[in-house]
DNA sequence: AAGGTAGACAACCGCGGACAC
DNA sequence: CGTGTCCGCGGTTGTCTACCT
């Protein structure tokens, strides 16, 4: 039994391309209110979404910090990198793109980069060459506990380090790491 | 000019984690 | 500890546009 859809219980049910005047309304909003409080935001803001397009609109397309503009040859080499070694996680591969969104590296891979390995003779999910058979796919694979107990090599401070972790018990945290103690051969040391 | 097709990207959907109670 | 709610994520679909026939 799932949960019931979050549109339903407030009619909010408008769907399709936002118009200029729900922009202008959500901006203002949060201008005025700031980030956060989804739920609760489209009837604050009079508008009739759900809190998850206002939240996708706002993130995605709306934020004053986005980046415009083609993907260069150094965030190109970059997004390569880190997906290499996170997998399909996007938003943690965006955290490292300034001005990126998940959404935007995640169309941008599906449309160029998965073509752009695959006409270099690689694999887009595993970077290893066509045919090559891999062992575990890092976006997939779930971490049994005992491996997460296990980190307790440097390797771990420098994936916190490198994704900006604070909160290392974290799952996302952990699923890095199990995947940097996975491949040592990759460098951490990225930038852009 | 009209219809078909592919590419690009915006938006939706369902799931699972985090957290409060 | 179990349950409900909210939020964020990733996969997928929808829509628009450019290009081709």
């Amino acid at each position: 039994m799932g949960r019931s859809p979050c549109c339903e219980k407030v009619h909010a049910n408008n769907k399709g391309a936002w118009t200029k005047e729900e922009d202008e309304r959500l901006i203002a909003h949060i201008e005025a209110h700031g980030e956060g409080s989804w739920r609760s935001l489209p009837k604050a803001a009079g508008l009739l979404r759900c809190g998850k397009s206002c939240r996708l609109r706002w993130i995605n397309y709306l934020r004053p910090d986005l980046k415009r503009g083609s993907i260069s040859e150094e965030e190109d080499d970059l997004i390569i990198k880190l997906h290499s070694l996170l997998g399909n996680r996007w938003s943690l591969i965006a955290g490292r793109l300034p001005g990126r969104t998940d959404n935007e590296i995640k169309n941008y891979w599906n449309t160029h980069m998965k073509k752009k390995l695959l006409s270099r003779g690689l694999d887009p999910q595993s970077h290893r060459p066509l045919g090559q058979p891999c062992k575990t796919t890092l976006s997939s694979r779930p971490i049994p506990e005992h491996e997460i107990r296990g980190f307790q090599s440097p390797r771990t401070a420098e994936v916190a380090d490198f994704f900006h972790y604070d909160r290392q018990e974290s799952s996302a945290f952990k699923r890095a790491a199990s995947d940097a103690e996975e491949r040592p051969d990759l460098n951490l040391d990225l930038c852009i």
